[in-house]
DNA sequence: TCAGTTGTTTATAT
DNA sequence: AATATAAACAACTG
């Protein structure tokens, strides 16, 4: 699931259920979630601790713990689950955190995800550094300077969390088909006009994903009739190849 | 049994 | 230096 507007509906779900609490303890860590902490340290670190609000870059939820700040990604198969929602823990639930009031669970069937502590805000955003602006933050100017240099294709830039943060490969395929653009196209092949679209449609997909807290299944837009393989709009039957490494799903009469 | 999966990292090749 | 590709990670589904 998770992209840029799953994260934010794990945001969230956080400032509703974890935010202003206070952490009891920590129970139930699966250590190979951890990347360069251990689960002795993560509840030394947590435990007491007042929980702020969290906010998101990309793909990564940092939530601040007043001073440490525990940042999760959530691989493919992540998410946030309330006690208040659901009462019993789950086999996938790779740590929990026991509050004051309730319990706050991070569930990752796949594990693909990483689960860090940053011992500072400071320590925080160096662990981010790496990523490019996140893709609520990127004006129409600032994407032309993203862009330009690029040799390889369009997909694969936009997937490139270097480049700019939070498009996955079904916001990617949204966005592309939206814009009516091949997702093999030369970066360096667009118009003006073609960027300029592309940069619309993107911010189309996340903001009308982001209320729902996933990319939505409508008939009118392609993530809704993957399945079906044909086209919402002419009715062709859709293209399967892999761009960029991943499955990649595109409309071959419109796309261009 | 086997391919496939909405993500990232690493190694290797181009 | 950038980019592309494959594999690995891990656990499940169809």
């Amino acid at each position: 699931m998770p992209e840029l507007p799953d994260v934010e509906g794990f945001r969230r779900h956080w400032d509703r259920y974890a935010a202003g609490r206070r952490v009891e303890r920590v129970e139930d860590v699966d250590a190979s979630m951890l990347r360069e902490t251990s689960p002795q340290a993560l509840g030394r670190a947590l435990g007491g601790r007042r929980l702020g609000r969290s906010r998101r870059h990309g793909k990564w939820l940092v939530c601040p713990a007043g001073g440490p700040a525990l940042l999760l990604h959530f691989g493919m198969t992540g998410l946030l689950v309330s006690s208040e929602e659901e009462p019993e823990r789950h086999a996938h639930d790779r740590f929990v955190l026991v509050l004051d009031r309730g319990e706050l669970r991070y569930r990752n069937m796949r594990k693909l995800g990483a689960v860090r502590l940053a011992a500072s805000e400071e320590e925080a955003r160096a662990f981010l550094a790496r990523l490019g602006p996140d893709w609520l933050d990127v004006s129409r100017e600032r994407l032309d300077d993203l862009l330009s240099g690029r040799r390889g294709s369009l997909k694969a830039a936009l997937m490139d969390q270097e480049l700019a943060a939070g498009l996955g490969n079904l916001t990617a395929d949204e966005a592309l088909w939206q814009a009516r653009l091949d997702p093999r196209r030369r970066v360096s092949s667009l118009s003006d006009g073609e960027r300029s679209d592309l940069y619309r449609k993107i911010r189309k997909v996340l903001r009308d994903s982001i209320p729902h807290g996933l990319v939505p299944s409508k008939r009118t837009w392609l993530t809704g009739s993957r399945e079906a393989g044909i086209c919402p709009r002419c009715g062709a039957e859709l293209s399967r190849t892999k761009v960029g490494g991943r499955t990649t799903v595109f409309c071959p009469e419109e796309q261009r």
